[in-house]
DNA sequence: TCGCTATATTGGTCCAACCATAGAGAGGGG
DNA sequence: CCCCTCTCTATGGTTGGACCAATATAGCGA
């Protein structure tokens, strides 16, 4: 016997559920746009004939999702958010402590999405894109330089973003920037000693971006990024999982 | 379970983000594991020294974060939840909803992924998974020949899935089910008509991928997604938004 | 005009009930 | 002895009231 999902129940859901539901709808149609405020707790508890309580576990749930962003006081209240894959990625992080997911799994779906990135950013990507990514090498290099390792790891990740912008296609670019978050607390594990080696690849990516050889620069990419892998797996990051053993 | 008061009360925060916080770290040095039954609402809201309310929206907190499933009833409670890459995904899917997209973006970022998907799945599926591929289709025919619109898209979109599955990597399939979900929105919204095609399409592709053909398969999957997408263009989809009138 | 204060509005927390659900155990009939 | 049913009860779900903490704003006073 399949679970029968064909018919909805007709009490369904719990009361708070059905408020994101209709939020999430609302948010789909354009109803609700990024930055948009929802009105006040109490007078949504009002409007949807529900506690305050029930309208707060459904808020919370959106801010949770990343849906919503909630400021307190006078002029406060939930706003709609900017996209912010980040959230997506913590959540991928939650699961992290769950599952089994090893360095391998991520170093692999990053070599198969990147390789399609790149090929499409060779075509697509515009003078100022190319631009804008041998500025952030730049920067990487001389926050490495100054030892700036806190600003130097969110430049270093948002090179991977600005290469999947460069395809022009923002599902791509959401996909993409939730993995480069998840690398990035994978890689703290790791330690920073591989910045040159990284710049020096991305230098040569670059360039055979500018000449649009997408084929020298996949395989630039998919070579620099085994290796990245390999150097990982021998250093101080071992198993497939932080350690729980004392 | 220890009887001991292994909680600290909790204050310096928003209340209930300490008391998730708690129980990540204790999900993290395994005193609680995947299975385990948390104490109920009210034993934990004596425990942390705070109001049943604080820790339902932290429960809440947990719930959609997918470290604990809720179970009604006598025996009821919160227990610690079996890994779910489903889980992950929703987020992903709620950041995707969030950024402006048109129905060519998706397509086009699904022909990417899923050409790779289709590759990989080709060299690694087992018998098992080539089966449950099977019986995907057959269901979603069956359901279809009844008439069972609701059921058959979520079946539908499950396909999807399956075949990210057949990769055998995790990362994959949770980008894969995001943006299954974003699908199966759009599925609802252009309504259906185009059962037979999806269906002999799919059926093609498992031939190819029972022959482990991997060229024929990737080419069967982007031909017809192509053909999906003009189709969908010059149907009653118009806008780069659903749009919900009356 | 500038700066401080009072106030209104908002989210955050708490309480004490009640309802709906579903497992567990008692009871009866075979 | 076993199986079915029925009730009992612990659980999450919901309610509506109250008060606290933060904060933007209007209004007052120097």
């Amino acid at each position: 016997m399949p679970d029968e999902l064909a018919f909805r129940p007709a009490r369904p859901r719990r009361a708070f559920d059905e408020i994101v539901t209709q939020v999430r709808g609302m948010l789909r149609d354009g109803s609700l746009r990024p930055g948009d405020r929802l009105p006040s707790e109490r007078l949504l508890a009002e409007q949807f004939g529900v506690s305050r309580n029930t309208v707060r576990e459904a808020i919370r749930m959106m801010e949770i999702s990343g849906l919503v962003r909630l400021k307190l006081g006078a002029a406060g209240g939930a706003f709609i958010a900017e996209p912010d894959p980040g959230i997506a990625a913590r959540g991928l992080a939650d699961a992290l402590q769950l599952t089994t997911l090893s360095l391998s799994d991520i170093t692999e779906a990053r070599l198969w999405v990147e390789s399609i990135v790149v090929r499409v950013a060779c075509e697509r990507m515009t003078e100022e894109q190319l631009r804008a990514l041998h500025d952030n090498v730049d920067e990487v290099s001389k926050l490495s330089a100054e030892g700036n390792w806190e600003r130097k790891a969110i430049v270093h990740v948002e090179f991977h973003n600005l290469l999947a912008d460069a395809t022009g296609n923002p599902v791509m670019a959401v996909l993409m920037r939730s993995m480069a978050d998840l690398l990035r607390e994978l890689a703290l594990a790791v330690g920073p000693s591989t910045d040159d080696i990284i710049v020096r690849s991305r230098r040569r990516l670059l360039r055979h971006l500018r000449n649009r050889d997408a084929d020298k620069a996949v395989l630039e990419m998919q070579r620099h990024l085994k290796r990245l892998h390999r150097m990982w797996l021998t250093g101080a990051y071992q198993g497939s999982r932080t350690s729980r053993s004392g």
